[in-house]
RNA sequence: CGGGGUGUAGCGCAGCCUGGUAGCGCGCCUCGUUCGGGACGAGGAGGUCGAAGGUUCGAAUCCUUUCACCCCGACCA
């Protein structure tokens, strides 16, 4: 191709509203154009990225034996409501009627479909395993779009799903995937982390999250710095430590905290570590059909409650912030709340003057689990102005207990014992154990051996196709632009003709970039008339992996070579430039 | 959805406070000079000032409403 035929409209300036590298870059570079909130154009630069990610995906999953497949990107409502999410999905799903009235929606994923498809077409184990995908667009109403590719309403997305007869098989699969992902970004040149992460209301067991490091990703990833444990913050699990902070002595009895309600504030007043005392957090935990409830989640005053597990504990499909009003309304006390309350004894001979109970009120109490038989420890006596010190909690030995804590920066990993710590990454890919989540609401079963009709047990896998392009952007750019990985660049190669107007250099060029095309590297040629310098600012603001610059020391036989990466450049004899820049590309 | 900000030429911005013929830089078109690091000169094209309503002799400018876009947060199978 050449430079001065194709559509790229470089930019000297940034958008004022792009704020990441590779949103600025990718605008620049014209690569992409923005047509709305959450939603671009591919012009041709960014097309053919587009299509090398794509062409990676496809060949690396139709090696792992997967089938690509294209389902309707308008779907009918009627399969929405009949797996209930088209209520449940809110907002995000973008619904319309044709002109028959009837309803439809965008897809924003394809659990549905997909479902539907199978369900229509496979009725014997002897169909399966069967792992259909599709790359695709999708739409999701995002309440705020941003960074560009990073984060759009319209995107396109590959996404998969398997079928099996039990769940063994679907395991199979599930690590058949991961190691497929694995390929398809190191091909990419990506450095991520594959993490254990939240399977949320999805559902299933298993869920495994493709991290790409990088510090403007959007989710908080916690890495060990002794083993390869890595996990998202909203999964993420600790080993409990074990110096812990000396314990305070108290004969268990209510004590007059007056006016001390924040956690800050009684470490204070007792002179004893957070560690000692219990945090309670109220929540208000809103379930299907707008049902709602208080629930009280506890932990140690030096955690702080991961929300993601919390709602995972009591099955609810957010939490929100309890007011002071909506808990007074439930009968509890803001500041002064604990799941014991203390009675007097019978006045004995060795026996302590008070004894605990656990305490009724009236919502449901969720523990985490580091104070599974803690000792001494201070918690809200349910009336105002007072605690209780000294509660010895086993006697909750009946009550929930569940995983809550936030795992924090110096936490000890769970696997090795090794320091916890902090990192950011772009969610790239993701895959799920769903299990018979969808096929069995949705009716989808098969013949097994047994005679017996049976739902589909499946995984579902997915990876944000054009958010890699940005993701790419990210991990490899520099102050002066993209340095794309041969594998995804838009292009492998330029050919610089330094002046097109001396027809010496600009014979040469065309000599070198048909030798190159002739070696099956995808190259361009930069025959545009614009001076040395304004050219070679567009290369390094596109990107492209290798130029060759045919310019100056052309009469000495003489071009250069330069590596994108690095800016390093080496000369070479315009006959040989071809050969060099199709071994550096391998 | 809460908080904040911005809408003036393809892009980046000034003008608005204090109402009076819509400007600058880049880009674009023509000609000439230049030609290894985003050249220079001359000439030119291009704007319902986001939209609607109001105040006024007169509105980019003041008032009201509304829309769009961006940032922080909430949210994000």
């Amino acid at each position: 191709m050449r430079f001065s035929k194709l559509l790229i409209p470089t930019l000297k300036e940034a958008p004022k509203d792009a704020v990441l590298p590779s949103h600025i870059y990718l605008v620049r570079g014209g690569f992409i154009f923005q047509v709305a909130s959450g939603i671009y154009d591919f012009l041709p630069l960014g097309k053919r990225v587009l299509d090398k990610v794509r062409a990676i995906v496809k060949e690396e999953l139709d090696a792992a034996g997967c089938q690509e497949v294209q389902l309707g990107f308008v779907t009918p409502a009627e399969l929405w409501k009949k797996s209930g999410r088209y209520e449940k999905y809110g907002a995000e799903l973008l619904r319309f009627e044709d002109r028959k009235g009837n309803e439809f929606v965008l897809g924003p994923t394809h659990e549905e479909m997909m479902v539907e498809l199978a369900g229509q077409f496979v009725n014997s184990y002897k169909q399966l395993p069967l792992n259909l995908y599709q790359i695709n667009l999708k739409f999701r109403d995002e309440a705020r779009p941003r960074f560009g590719l990073m984060r759009g309403r319209e995107f396109i997305m590959k996404d998969g799903y398997s079928f099996h007869a039990d769940r063994e098989d679907m395991v199979r699969e599930f690590e058949l995937m991961e190691t497929t992902y694995r390929k398809i970004f190191t091909r990419m040149g990506l450095d991520f982390r594959v993490v254990e992460a939240d399977s949320g209301a999805i559902g299933g067991e298993g869920s495994k999250e493709f991290m790409v490091l990088a510090d403007s990703g959007e989710d908080t990833i916690v890495v060990c710095d002794g083993c390869d444990y890595a996990a998202n913050i909203e999964a993420a699990r600790r080993s409990e430590s074990e110096d812990v902070p000396e314990a305070p002595e108290a004969d268990l009895t209510k004590f007059h905290t007056p006016g001390v309600t924040s956690i800050e504030e009684l470490a204070h007043f007792f002179h004893v570590d957070p560690y000692y005392l219990l945090k309670c957090v109220a929540k208000k935990a809103l379930y299907d059909e707008g049902r709602s409830e208080i629930v009280l989640f506890f932990l140690r005053g030096s955690d702080e409650l991961q929300e993601t597990k919390a709602a995972n504990s009591v099955g609810a499909n957010e939490l929100e912030d309890a007011t002071e009003e909506e808990l007074e309304a439930a009968g509890l006390v803001p500041g002064y709340m604990g799941p014991v309350s203390i009675m007097r004894n019978e006045p004995e001979e060795g026996k302590a003057p008070f004894s605990a109970l656990v305490a009724d009120l009236g919502v449901p109490m969720i523990f985490d689990n580091s104070l599974k038989g803690a000792k001494q420890m201070i918690c809200g006596a349910n009336e105002p102005d007072y605690h209780i010190v000294g509660a010895d909690l086993d006697i909750l030995n009946e009550e929930k207990f569940a995983d809550l804590v936030q795992v924090k920066e110096g936490d000890i990993c769970a696997k090795c014992g090794g320091r916890l710590s902090y990192t950011k990454g772009i969610e790239v890919g993701h895959i799920f154990q769903l299990g018979t989540r969808y096929s069995e609401p949705l009716g989808a079963s098969f013949l097994d051996r047994d005679g017996k009709s049976k739902p589909f047990v499946m995984g579902t896998y997915g990876i944000g196709v054009s958010r890699l392009l940005a993701a790419v952007i990210e991990q490899h750019h520099d102050d002066k632009g993209s340095i794309w990985p041969a594998s995804v660049a838009p292009f492998e190669a330029v050919v610089v003709v330094g002046n097109v107007k001396d027809e010496a250099q600009l014979s040469a060029g065309e000599k070198i970039y048909e030798a190159l095309k002739a070696k099956g590297v995808d190259v361009l040629l930069d025959d545009r008339p614009e001076r040395f310098g304004f050219k070679m600012k567009d290369f390094e603001l596109i990107g492209f992996p290798y130029a060759v610059v045919v310019g100056k020391r052309l009469s000495e036989g003489k071009v250069e070579i330069v590596a994108r990466a690095g800016l390093n450049r080496t000369e070479a004899d315009t006959e040989e430039a071809a050969e060099r820049v199709a071994k550096l590309l391998g």
